[in-house]
DNA sequence: GAGTTCGGTTAACGCTCATTAACATTTTCG
DNA sequence: CGAAAATGTTAATGAGCGTTAACCGAACTC
């Protein structure tokens, strides 16, 4: 149970800067040489730690749904019993890891195809049980959701809460905390309306 | 003035399919005799039609950028006083957009950085005008949000809306039509709680 | 203190892949 | 018709890049 103060092994200084960089330019638009010189090493030192190329994205894939998973399942855990406070718990924890570790989120819907069959299926695997965490979850404050809703309001959340990437560009961020706090009203407020019954506004088409 | 019926010539066939393709596995992952294949051409063919691989992508992206903002001017100058139906019509058409041309949205947001520096320019003043159109007419409709707040919104609604790439994978669709009603519910849900002045559903933190 | 492991280095290999060359065929049209 | 443009083809080129080989010093370890 020791993740924190072990060290910053090299191992995880070159995942961290081929995150950085993948998120970047791309993974094919990275070369060895590069990530290797991110850590003061250069080029074929990184076959000390890692299989190949590829073995480090599948490591930073799979981590990140693992991740989210596992918080997932914390805060679920964690319930007592008052089902918003859950959607709300899931929606901060799904926010705080869209902002602290954007690139991974980045990495995370950009490069999945490049993986190895097998691990490309494993992340699939940890999403959707992740996807079925806030389902349940929201179904547990919507009843009126039928699945299928539910699923789609998730995922289209999902790319609302991911949308911080896209953001910075255009102009300077209104500070963390504010930006989380807007992220989750709006994420709040697209689940109320994927539970309105009918004419969400009032335009009546 | 002909767009239409002048037939699918072959740089459109190429465009098309490079797209797809493009979309599918990433810029660095098609090969140029792979897009010459899926026209029937194959390999250096493409160059009787384009500079370069990077030619089409940039084509694309600047294309993609400008039918977006020529199809949101279209609507806001239909405009007939309705703040709301203005937003109304900005959301659906992004949301035809981004279920019909699903493969260009991948491309929009996923491989902008491959462009040339100029090119990028141009396909970043013409999202920035996009998206000024949206905040301008979200602010029409909702006077009390801030112009940072409202361009926040935007762009996390955009990610919304965007995301219909990322399902198809998870469920079959419960149709096109369903599915854009429930995107633009979802939007305009999550437009209403950006303005709502405070506390969106009852948790005060 | 000798030997093994660890973590690195530089040089070389080999493959993929965009691009160009050289050449052929069809279409246009004066 | 006949020349020139248009549109392809295949072969060659050349750069980039992931990976492997061969080699080396420091640090443990018995």
């Amino acid at each position: 149970m020791a993740t924190r103060t072990d060290a910053p092994t090299r191992r995880e200084q070159i995942l961290k800067e081929a995150a950085r960089l993948f998120a970047e330019r791309g993974f094919h638009g990275v070369g060895v040489d590069e990530i290797g010189a991110a850590v003061g090493i250069s080029g074929p030192g990184l076959y000390r730690h890692f299989a190949g190329k590829d073995a480090m994205l599948a490591e930073l894939l799979v981590g990140i749904s693992g991740q989210l998973l596992t918080g997932g399942k914390r805060r679920v855990a964690e319930e007592d019993g008052d089902p918003g406070a859950l959607l709300d718990s899931l929606i901060e924890g799904h926010i705080d890891f869209a902002l602290d570790d954007r690139d991974l989120i980045t990495l995370h819907d950009r490069e999945l195809d490049r993986l190895r069959d097998s691990d490309r299926k494993l992340v699939r695997q940890l999403q959707r049980q992740y996807v079925e965490l806030w389902v349940a979850a929201l179904r547990e404050v919507y009843p009126g959701l039928v699945e299928q809703e539910a699923r789609m309001a998730v995922h289209a959340v999902f790319g609302l809460l991911n949308s911080t990437p896209h953001l910075g560009r255009t102009s300077s961020l209104p500070g963390r905390g504010a930006t989380a706090r807007m992220l989750h009203k709006l994420a709040r407020g697209a689940f109320a309306a994927a539970a309105a019954p009918v004419s969400p506004d009032g335009s009546p088409e």
